[in-house]
DNA sequence: ATAGTCTATCGTCGATTGACGATAGCACGC
DNA sequence: GCGTGCTATCGTCAATCGACGATAGACTAT
């Protein structure tokens, strides 16, 4: 289980192995680690996986309300980390649950652990 | 000491604690972790971070080579490395020597491992 | 001194990013 | 059905990025 309150949680993680297919080293790792590590590139991202890794936030509506930015800014920016990898949602209803897919996490923090 | 080759070392690295004097969270430590994720955020400046670490190149022209890119573009991504603190030079003669900077590197590390 | 080599910077261009407001799509309650 | 609230997408604009060639600066060797 991810999530204490079923109502927002996100589909269950896909297997381990799927976010480790790709090797540690080689041109096809570099250009992985640069698109996860753009992705987090920005401060409100960060803040916005903060929020999520601490269960601050579960909803879209919460996060628009912790960070001084507009709706579809906020939008934009859970589009990029989750098209990176890094977020998961559950597209069910009006109230979008987010969290952090910890594969990605995982395969973000190995990739910069071997540089 | 940092490098094997003495003509083509950097000064020595800071003391460890210069580079973590920003506590690991809140505003500071996101505005900092976004500006090391951004410089590591190219495909180019990764593979310039292992040539480096694996002591592949050690100056510049080096690197030039290494990388299927313009000489002009190499120097920018290394001030990029060197401005976010992941790289250090020794600034003398014409041939200059690049080095990872250990303490930005270490400092990258940490903040994304308390993500 | 002078020529040659190496690196950094400048100027430019197209592509991308980040911000916003406006709008469309969707589930729920009435 | 119909409005209401929530989220995603669209369009736009300024700012930044990434690439290149050209050029300037610095050191070496001759």
């Amino acid at each position: 289980m991810d999530c204490d309150e079923p109502e927002f949680c996100c589909p269950p993680a896909a297997p381990v192995g799927e976010a480790t297919t790709v090797s540690l080293e080689g041109p096809e790792a570099d250009e992985q680690l640069a698109r996860l590590a753009k992705a987090i590139g920005h401060p409100a991202r960060i803040h916005i996986l903060r929020l999520l890794s601490r269960k601050e936030a579960r909803v879209c509506s919460q996060i628009v309300d912790e960070l001084p930015l507009a709706q579809s800014t906020v939008s934009e920016h859970l589009r990029i980390l989750k098209d990176a990898g890094l977020l998961r949602s559950n597209g069910d209803g009006p109230r979008v649950g987010y969290c952090i897919d910890f594969n990605g996490l995982r395969r973000l923090k190995a990739l910069i652990a071997i540089i």
